[in-house]
RNA sequence: GCCCCCAUCGUCUAGAGGCCCAGGACACCGCCCUUUCAAGGCGGCGGCACGGGUUCGAAUCCCGUUGGGGGCACCA
């Protein structure tokens, strides 16, 4: 095969967010087009003028680069078949919707909403499948069309869809699905406000577009029949199939808001990464080899077969997600991480813009530390905000959990003391003093690192309370140390 | 109701007739390391939906049942 015949698409409509099933299918696109070296199209499917808006384009292409899907054609770039919105290609579509009423493959339909309705209430109650199959229309003499036309009768143009034989749909991922012609109706493809519907649509820019590949939700899977008869109507050789399945939330139903997040966005305001997210969509159903799983965009192009797509539909599980954001987060680099956080930190409130301006050198070590203690970028603030302002407060019952052991009381002043007294601010040097106290009271040295880390850092978790403290710095140790100490003194003795 | 798809641990999956009394990852539970929490290491729990075939042999092939999903619009 000529692989630079290779030419695949993404077709969102811009009705609202970017849904993660739907990144999954671009995603699969990208992956099968970057290993083909095809072509990636992105095509605006916006004919739904009630419910399409503007926002959502910007959005939709927004969401698509965060995540790293660049197009090779579509919007803003331009490409070998222009335009890429459907509501610019309108005229594309009467032109073929001419060409099928000419050569007798589709017909102008008269009848009204209130008709169809009724016929398919008629076909319910006497349990038959409503398949509209034109009436009188199908097969209308051209005088009485001619006639109707002129009276300024609305209608629709309806496929002309064979009564009998079969439609194979050869999918990559399935194999051969058939569809009896019986089971599918006359269906509309230019409503009657001369536009046209989705499978018409779709399968012309298909179509036109020298699309090779089709690769979308399997919520399509049914349409396909439809857009294949439109094919070979228009005398188009077909482009292969392939409908992945859809993305479900945890109750085996559509993931949606109401599972907690859904969309793209959605999870870049939880704190995910974009390699993250793309990392984890990608592995999501796609049969890749289960020995190794965090890898690059180039290296799930390289392994990417399409054939291997499961055909079942996959569960979301944000906690799979979550441990390869912070397989992620791990390996980005301390400094990487301080850029990220600081805008976080100072929106937080947790330090001042200048203060952090000052002194990223300190951040970037601050990141060193947690880097291997949060899952989300989210987390940073809260993990990091002790490391910044001043006193802190204590929770009264934690505070007397740490300090209210006589040890601790007898002692922890003395190494408030012999902290204040050091000549070097260091990590050994605190470690020293701690772990030398402890032995000349023969205890373990946990027995004042503990009331330690919760005096200066107001948690009982932490990273290493040596270079923790040395990070916090001389002033802010000893100031929250200090003050510790004098609530404890406080404390009734029990 | 009709049409279509799908079915391996809780979840994502490996498995394309003997290599599988089924392997990995996440989650969960232990243990180790250790100043706490992580990270890391080691170990554990846990599954071929069910019933019939085909075959010397089936998670793998066929049929049915059940279950889940999708579609049945002048929405995409």
């Amino acid at each position: 095969m000529d692989e630079s015949k290779i030419r695949v698409r993404y077709a969102p409509s811009p009705t609202g967010f970017l849904h993660v099933g739907g990144v999954r299918t671009a995603l699969f696109n990208w992956l099968f087009a970057r290993k083909n070296n095809g072509t990636f199209v992105l095509r605006i499917e916006d004919t739904d003028l009630e419910r399409s808006t503007e926002e959502s384009v910007e959005q939709l292409k927004r969401s698509l680069r965060w995540i790293g899907l660049d197009w090779d054609e579509g919007p803003e770039i331009g490409g070998l078949y222009p335009p890429y919105r459907q509501t610019e290609r309108f005229d594309t579509y009467r032109e073929a919707a001419k060409k099928l009423l000419d050569s007798g493959a589709a017909y102008f339909d008269f009848a009204t909403a209130e008709e169809l309705a009724e016929l398919r209430k008629q076909a319910q109650a006497e349990k038959r499948p409503p398949i509209y199959t034109g009436g009188e229309y199908r097969d209308m003499a051209p005088e009485e069309t001619r006639r109707k036309m002129e009276a300024g009768e609305p209608h629709t143009v309806r496929f002309k869809t064979p009564r009998e034989g079969q439609t194979v749909v050869e999918d990559l991922i399935r194999g051969p699905v058939t569809f009896e012609n019986s089971n599918i109706e006359d269906f509309v493809i230019m409503k009657s406000s001369d536009t046209p519907t989705y499978n018409f649509a779709a399968a012309v820019d298909d179509a036109l577009m020298e699309i090779s590949h089709v690769i979308r939700g399997d919520d399509h899977l049914s349409n396909t029949p439809r857009q294949i008869l439109i094919y070979e109507a228009l005398g188009h050789e077909l482009p292969a199939f392939a409908h992945v399945p859809q993305v479900l939330g945890p109750d085996k139903k559509k993931l949606s808001k109401r599972h907690g997040a859904a969309s793209v966005e959605d999870f870049a305001e939880k704190g995910y990464l974009p390699e993250a997210l793309f990392n984890y969509l990608a592995l999501l159903g796609a049969g890749y080899a289960a020995d190794e799983e965090i890898f690059s965009p180039d290296e799930l192009a390289q392994r990417f077969r399409i054939e291997k797509v499961s055909g079942n539909p996959a569960v979301f599980d944000e906690q799979k997600l979550r441990a390869i954001n912070a397989v992620y987060l791990r390996r980005q680099s301390p400094e990487e991480l301080a850029m990220l956080a600081a805008p976080m930190l100072a929106e937080s409130g947790a330090a001042t813009p200048e203060e952090l301006q000052k002194d990223m050198p300190r951040l970037t070590q601050i990141m060193s530390l947690l880097r291997e203690r949060i899952a989300l970028t989210n987390e940073i603030p809260d993990a990091t905000s002790y490391f910044y302002g001043g006193e802190l407060t204590y929770d009264p019952a934690e505070f007397e959990k740490q300090f209210g052991k006589e040890f601790v009381r007898e002692n922890f002043p003395e190494l408030v003391e012999r902290l204040e007294a050091l000549p070097e601010w260091t990590e050994e040097a605190i470690e020293e003093c701690i772990r030398g106290l402890a032995a000349e009271k023969e205890k373990g040295a946990r027995h004042l690192i503990h009331p330690l880390r919760y005096a200066v850092t107001g948690r009982t978790v932490s990273a290493g309370l040596f270079e923790t403290t040395q990070l916090l710095g001389r002033e802010r140790s000893l100031l929250r140390a200090g003050r510790a100490v004098e609530e404890m003194r406080n404390l009734s003795v029990t």
